[in-house]
DNA sequence: CCACTCTGCTTGCAATTGCAAGCAGAGTGG
DNA sequence: CCACTCTGCTTGCAATTGCAAGCAGAGTGG
């Protein structure tokens, strides 16, 4: 269950490659491995390394994400239907402003399904605009109070506020 | 200036545990390979091999595709911003949060790429503290401010900015 | 001080990768 | 038939991976 199937790399390339009618040796010098290597590659007789499996993928002018698929290397696109899954995921991104951002989202959400709640029967007192207004909660507000209430200055202070 | 730099594979790795604050040999058992391979890896000396680096991205649950794009063997052509995508499909979101959700989340992406330009220099570790200054743009402060600076004004704009 | 437990790193070695060289079979053309 | 050129495969070996064992330093607690 653990690998899914790794030898299968191998037939998957051989395929594409028949499929693209070239030979051993040329998609071996396309990818810049030895044609004795991609001969056991395909053959599930050697594990190539990620640099290798990278440059048969462009010999193949294939992705090269079907091929990692293809060898379970990556969980077949991972579904970013998640928001807070893709803010974990996004590597651009710094953990504080993660969290800040994931914060930010859930706030959104309780929000949200309150005001939903409210359409049906009356839960809270609600501000008179009707569609469009988008509130934090107390925590939240405090925690983006430096940057939404100061406005003069440029340079955020400093001040160092743990957990 | 193809290869985006194969060996930084490693220091984002290192960077990544760092930041999720485990230990070089708690990651090495969370991804299954030992301690002394992790350390090499880290520092460049070896080159893991695909099921490594998955094993890796899995024990630092981060995507495996991140990790292949920082290895250069992704060619990374994928909007990276799977975040937006996911608060787009988000259907438990108004309109007006959304579109909250998405400019934080772009300052937060301009501002952490500044940031790496400055610490591109120097491998250290960042501030001790993880209190990082997480700013937002003057034009975002000001979008805030109905939510982070008062609490009584319901007057919001119904200014539409279409995108 | 001493024992214990973390931290990451170094060393030495078996296992594996990756390739140069070469083999056998099929096809082409004189 | 013979020479040549494809096809993919096998062999043997240097280079590299990946790890068990162990080291040194820092921190904790008796």
């Amino acid at each position: 269950m653990a690998l899914p199937k790794v030898g299968s790399i191998g037939e998957y390339i051989r395929e594409q490659r028949q499929q693209a009618k070239i030979s051993l040796r040329q998609l071996a010098e396309a990818a810049g491995v030895s044609n004795p290597y991609l001969s056991q590659i395909e053959r599930g007789l050697r594990k190539p390394s990620a640099e290798i499996l990278n440059q048969i993928a462009k010999g193949l002018r294939i992705s090269s994400q079907a091929l990692y698929v293809q060898a379970g290397l990556i969980e077949d696109r991972e579904p970013p239907s998640d928001v807070i899954t893709a803010i974990r995921a996004d590597t651009h991104l710094t953990e504080r402003q993660r969290q800040v951002l994931i914060d930010i989202y859930e706030s959104f959400r309780k929000e949200k399904r309150a005001e939903d709640e409210q359409t049906s029967q009356n839960a809270r007192p609600r501000h008179d605009s009707a569609s469009d207004d988008v509130t934090l909660p107390e925590e939240l507000r405090a925690a983006l109070e430096p940057y939404a209430a100061a406005s003069g200055d440029d340079n955020v202070t400093q001040e160092t506020k743990e957990g």
